[in-house]
DNA sequence: CATTGACTTTGCCCTTAGGGTAAGGTGTAT
DNA sequence: ATACACCTTACCCTAAGGGCAAAGTCAATG
């Protein structure tokens, strides 16, 4: 029987976290002195707390690492081996996340460089007014928090796709997303996905031509909220009003895995002047 | 001038958060009306708000923030560029842990597949009853914690090396670390530096050849913890108990970056029968 | 046997960057 | 005048422990 210091010297974790874990259920003692209430570790336990602190390696949470040591418990080696399959995921999309930031700081640092300001790219946000058309939209609203934004995306466009597919409808544009939500908020906004259709159909709606401030954004979405910024911006400053739902069009489809350079979308706030 | 509201609206941060940044002082509303406490935001502000997400997205802190922008305002253009070349560097560490990591999970994967267990690593280690040489070292004693672990191995041993070579030593050879600390503590390790060399002058000392339980790791760092683990099990369970402080030895040199499958380090555990 | 110093226990507060909810006060459009 | 959207502060909550304090306990020494 080990104490919690060896215990904790032996696998390199700190007591205080071996009480936490025993606090939280995620690895108890083999046994505790009754009187003192004093922890003691069998050394079997030891391949115990290994695991652990691999799972932790991979950046599972101390909830998900319970869950999975019950599984392991179970022999639930499929149940293991897709949960490991999921977190697989979940890390490489954070390394994509991490490289076009480490990008996007390289392109930052060159402009500093140069003596711009890191702010260089807004002033450089061109803004244009145009009359649009109306169009016919194949569309479906919903709230969505910006969590699943990446996935809310794939999974509304292909649904209204496959819509157009089975009732034989002529594809008119590329896909469009509407802001319907007045205010941003984090646990849901109003979005409406949209997709240009020929035939005025049930489940399609017009999307009415009109005056608009456009900006159009060559590159990654991350620059979104400034184009949004920018064009709030101009509004103010031209003396127009907002008069309905911002939108965007995506130019190039974003489902296809472009590199974020190629992307295209074109952004749009219909207004009004102000009397 | 703009409501929190739509402030909020135009930036894509929430209410709750331009509220808790007027709080610590990040980005305070041009204007709060005296009777009613209303916050109204100012156009101009979008650029500063657009900034800290910006300085957000490169995973700076909200007080690292703070810190950037008034160095902005006092026009501190090269504090800043290195500001940003340190975060670079950060995240170009974190991009490399996150490849690692996915290297390992994809390993464990591939175990996992074979039906063999994820530990079966821990099982396939190899320990060895060896007898050791007494031999004499130059070393550096230091407390450190387990942050800068990499930056020193990096810097303690560069000393070593250098007063090996201002003071003519030969080196006989490849660094070792020898912990000291009985336990392991986040805040501080007491570790001892070391480098082989044939002459005992001023600043060595001989670590005595002793019995020893030795394994040799073949890969990645993160095994670690692994192999002490397998060490004090299979100490415990022949009967031996440890006498000395445990040393690693690095047989490839780990400052000059092979790729990590190339690294060898020896692990000792100094032991001795109990009666 | 007594003492010392190392070890262990619990308990409480602190961290980041806000989210959730409640209770109550305002603004504006009908 | 009323309804409803909007705003305010205040309080509690998160994950994974770290830091510190007060008090009890263990093992080794004199």
């Amino acid at each position: 029987m080990l104490s919690i210091g060896e215990f904790s010297k032996i696998c390199r974790v700190s007591t205080k976290t071996l009480r936490y874990y025993d606090e939280i259920g995620l690895i108890t003692p083999d046994e505790i002195n009754a009187e003192n209430g004093y922890r003691y570790y069998s050394i079997n336990q030891l391949k115990r707390m290994l695991f652990i602190n691999r799972l932790k390696s991979y950046h599972f949470s101390l909830d998900e690492i319970k869950a999975i040591l019950e599984l392991e418990e179970n022999h639930a080696e499929d149940q293991l081996y897709s949960t490991l399959h999921h977190k697989r995921e979940q890390i490489q999309e954070k390394l994509y996340a991490l490289e076009d930031t480490l990008m996007q700081l390289r392109s930052d640092m060159v402009n500093l460089q140069q003596s711009k300001s890191m702010l260089t790219f807004f002033d450089e946000i061109d803004v244009q007014l145009v009359e649009t058309e109306s169009i016919t939209i194949l569309y479906q609203r919903q709230l969505l928090n910006s969590d699943d934004y990446a996935a809310g995306y794939e999974k509304y466009f292909s649904s209204l796709y496959e819509q157009i597919a089975t009732n034989k409808l002529t594809l008119s544009g590329t896909p469009i997303t509407i802001y319907h939500s007045p205010e941003f908020n984090p646990s849901g906004n109003d979005t409406e996905f949209a997709i240009p259709v020929g035939e005025p159909v049930q489940g399609t709606r017009e999307l009415t031509g009109e005056l608009c401030a456009k900006s159009t954004l060559k590159g990654s979405y991350s620059m979104l909220t400034a184009v949004y910024a920018k064009l709030r911006e101009w509004v103010e400053k031209e003396g127009y009003e907002l008069m309905n739902s911002p939108y965007e069009v995506y130019r190039t489809d974003p489902t296809h895995a472009h590199s974020p350079e190629d992307l295209v979308t074109e952004v749009y706030f219909p207004i009004q002047k102000i009397q």
